[in-house]
DNA sequence: CTGGCTCCTCAGCGTCCTCTCATCTGGCCC
DNA sequence: GGGCCAGATGAGAGGACGCTGAGGAGCCAG
């Protein structure tokens, strides 16, 4: 298990622990160093906590798996930081825990990824004809690229990880803006529109459906 | 779906947010307030707030238990408060979610507890060859898909959680369209219609009966 | 500073949904 | 069989909802 955490009383309250609980535990103390060690040691978990002095954990999480290593991340977050909980999954962590915790919730929930294994995971997402890689950043479609801004990366990328269900403005917004919806705005309705105009459009295609009264949905098939 | 917050903006916000997901909602600000429209509405989840004005939650979920309605009840907790969740579970609320929180985090458990419910219930609703999963809001009938406006999807969904009982309209009115049955309106009536036209015509079916003089039904087998 | 780009707001407009109303149909009781 | 009443149906008004084009603010590079 490979620990990352710069706080070394911390690290060393947790080595101690989950060496106690029968774990070998690797700890890093720096993004750099956890990238670099999750891709040279076997690692079967990782314990990922979100501030770093360099990179900060949803980028060292998104580097990790971008390497290729799918190993379950669970990922130590600041306690009221709701959108680090949601930027965290989007980035590839499988479970968040927020600090202060107590250390039988820690060791509980390392079980559960354990014994829910590696997340098989492909590194590119695919939906139909459309792949999106998140490491590159790069879209394309039958083949051709597409050039996307950020939010629309953004927001495509969400729209990938939920392919074929209907996802609300609010829970758009939450996502990919990582603000409360308060309504009386229609940005989602604005960058689906510019996503319908680059994905869409250009391949005679309608894969972005609108669901009156719900949301939107990514067809699928 | 009846949700006790005494911040206006709050609640507006979980109102907005929660009937955009399909739920019918009702607000109560007070602890008396929430009692009495436990009673008096037919409520099939309760969201409630742990600080009110008057009593606070786990007197008002204890009431309500007393009464008799076992509606899950989802408890909003302050941050850090470990004993209230204790005694929010002693007091008979069957979740808790500690503020703040992720709006999805929230509709997560809701669904999960709707899903409970009185008897263990699948994720996606079946009845003969009828599919509705009210994730996706796909609907199947004999493995082809059936399109649906948002309040026929709502009355569908209704009917397949009680199926093969007799739905009055007064009891369809309240759940699906949340407002008081009046006389007067034959909306329901009409939906019905609606979802024959839709769901049962073009299989040669009719699933979705009449009884005279006393709503309708679902019919099952 | 200027131009280009991205992000977002806003208002107008068209479409589809929702619901009402008036009329029609069919079952049931006499 | 006739009358009555519950329910079915068709037409259509009104409004909510989503789409779109225009444009302003902020930012960065040249």
């Amino acid at each position: 298990m490979l620990v990352v955490e710069d706080s070394q009383k911390m690290s060393n309250l947790l080595r101690r622990g989950l060496e106690e609980e029968g774990y070998a535990v690797d700890v890093a103390a720096s993004g750099e160093d956890a990238i670099w060690m999750a891709e040279e040691y076997p690692v079967d978990a990782i314990l990922l906590d979100v501030m770093l002095p360099d990179l900060d954990g949803f980028e060292v999480c998104r580097q990790i798996r971008s390497a290729g290593n799918w190993a379950p991340v669970l990922m130590l977050t600041a306690r009221d930081a709701v959108p680090d909980r949601v930027g965290g999954l989007d980035a590839g962590a499988d479970d968040y825990l927020t600090k202060p915790f107590a250390f039988t919730e820690l060791t509980a929930r390392i079980r559960a990824l354990l014994r829910r294994g590696p997340s098989e995971r492909p590194t590119v997402l695919r939906v139909d004809d459309l792949s999106l890689d998140p490491a590159t950043r790069i879209v394309t479609r039958a083949g051709q690229t597409v050039d996307l801004t950020a939010r629309e990366l953004a927001l495509l990328e969400y729209f990938m990880r939920h392919p074929g269900e209907v996802l609300s403005r609010m829970q758009l917004i939450e996502h990919v803006w990582d603000f409360a919806y308060e309504g009386g705005s229609n940005i989602v309705d604005v960058y689906v529109k510019y996503l319908r105009e680059k994905v869409d459009r250009p391949f005679g295609l309608s894969s972005l459906e609108t669901v009156r009264g719900a949301g939107y949905r990514l067809r699928v098939g």
